[in-house]
DNA sequence: TGCAAAATAGCACGGTCGTTCTTTTTCTAG
DNA sequence: CTAGAAAAAGAACGACCGTGCTATTTTGCA
């Protein structure tokens, strides 16, 4: 009956959290889908609420305030991002086969699910004039994910599987425009051929920077 | 008194443009400033009417709806657009140099002004999953500009400043993504040294692309 | 200068929003 | 099984929204 959940949280008030939190994370995942549809701006404790099919007040408790339930949206993309891009791929071979497997499952977060748009990049164009907690949270997130390819260059550099002179910054910078550039275009324009022109990117800047074949 | 504008139009309804056209398109001016800080779908009649000093309804009846409002605002972006970015490079000598001017102007007008983001990629980010008038009109322009661009790329290879197998679709891709980079860790991260970092980017991009030195 | 027309203001409408407060339902521990 | 706590519902609030209507003001032309 009793979830493993938080079994061993160990600030004694573990098993207080039973019911209650279980349907706020099912209110969290509702928010996720509405807000990669609409953005983060749009969510509305209203919306949430008719597709919980729950009451306005009932939707509002668990949060305090719309804000909140907007950084718990944050927190949760970030959270299935590490899931489905960062984590399989740390179980590649560490260089350049770990930095392809990066890309290759950025890649296809960003444009494989057709209904779902990537809230890093719909929810910076949203709150790139407006800082809050929810900027914050937001700008939190993608720093901490760009580091993380950031670092992935590093080491790809280090193993040498790339050339020295690489300048791991400009090279995540070049990668993140193709990801931009692919959910830009296949996203908003629909342009086919977009996911392989982002993979023909991701060659054309390996060769640019000494990949050696892997 | 009388100014320039449509004094020759020809379709005998000339004359009854006064007053009415020149704070409508001072109300445009208030209302693209307003949108390039809270985006598109943020723009309400009555922020405008705060910044323009004038009630709702005056703003109102120059548009018949807010939609309309904000397609208008998208035809200035548009405008503007051309006027900064492409016509400009158009004065310089075509292939390799056009190409220069243009991307450089882009990257001035994506990055340069601090309070006034891009329409076309927080719009895109707004409408990518809201199909109607405002999108359509948003997309068009965009596509306008992209072929552009493509058609610039094209011209290049054929005055043989660029590789012949140059394919024009894949480099026009990728100048996209250092622009859509550029403006995303500049204008949301707040990354320094982006503008460099897209300027390098476009001479990696030359390179690839076998541009001989003009 | 006066008159029609265009431009703007004022007001009200129904709707949605986030939030607060109170009441009812549901859960759960003893 | 029951008392008490947690969760959810319900109603109401003030604010803002887009829009329609009717005055009022301003404009430009004869």
């Amino acid at each position: 009956m009793t979830d493993i959940t938080d079994s061993e949280a160990g600030n004694g008030r573990a098993r207080l959290m039973q019911k209650g939190q279980q349907t706020k994370s099912a209110i969290v995942d509702a928010a996720l889908g509405l807000a990669t549809q609409i953005g983060i701006e749009g969510l509305s404790i209203g919306a949430v609420a008719e597709v919980m099919q729950m009451s306005k007040s009932g939707v509002f408790a668990h949060f305090g305030s719309r804000e909140e339930l907007q950084i718990s949206v944050v927190r949760e993309y970030h959270h299935r991002f590490e899931l489905e891009v960062f984590y399989p791929a740390m179980q590649e071979a560490r260089g350049l086969p770990r930095l392809q497997a990066l890309f290759a499952n950025w890649m296809k977060r960003t444009s494989a699910e057709i209904d779902s748009g990537c809230l890093y990049i719909s929810g910076a164009a949203e709150f790139d004039d407006r800082p809050g907690p929810v900027s914050d949270a937001l700008a939190s997130s993608v720093k901490t994910w760009l580091s993380a390819l950031h670092r992935c260059v590093l080491k790809a550099r280090e193993a040498g599987h790339l050339a020295e002179t690489t300048d791991a910054a400009q090279m995540s910078f070049e990668l993140h425009g193709l990801i931009l550039a692919l959910h830009y275009e296949a996203r908003f324009l629909k342009t086919d051929k977009s996911l392989d022109r982002a993979q023909r990117g991701f060659e054309h800047i390996l060769l640019r920077y000494g990949a050696s074949p892997t």
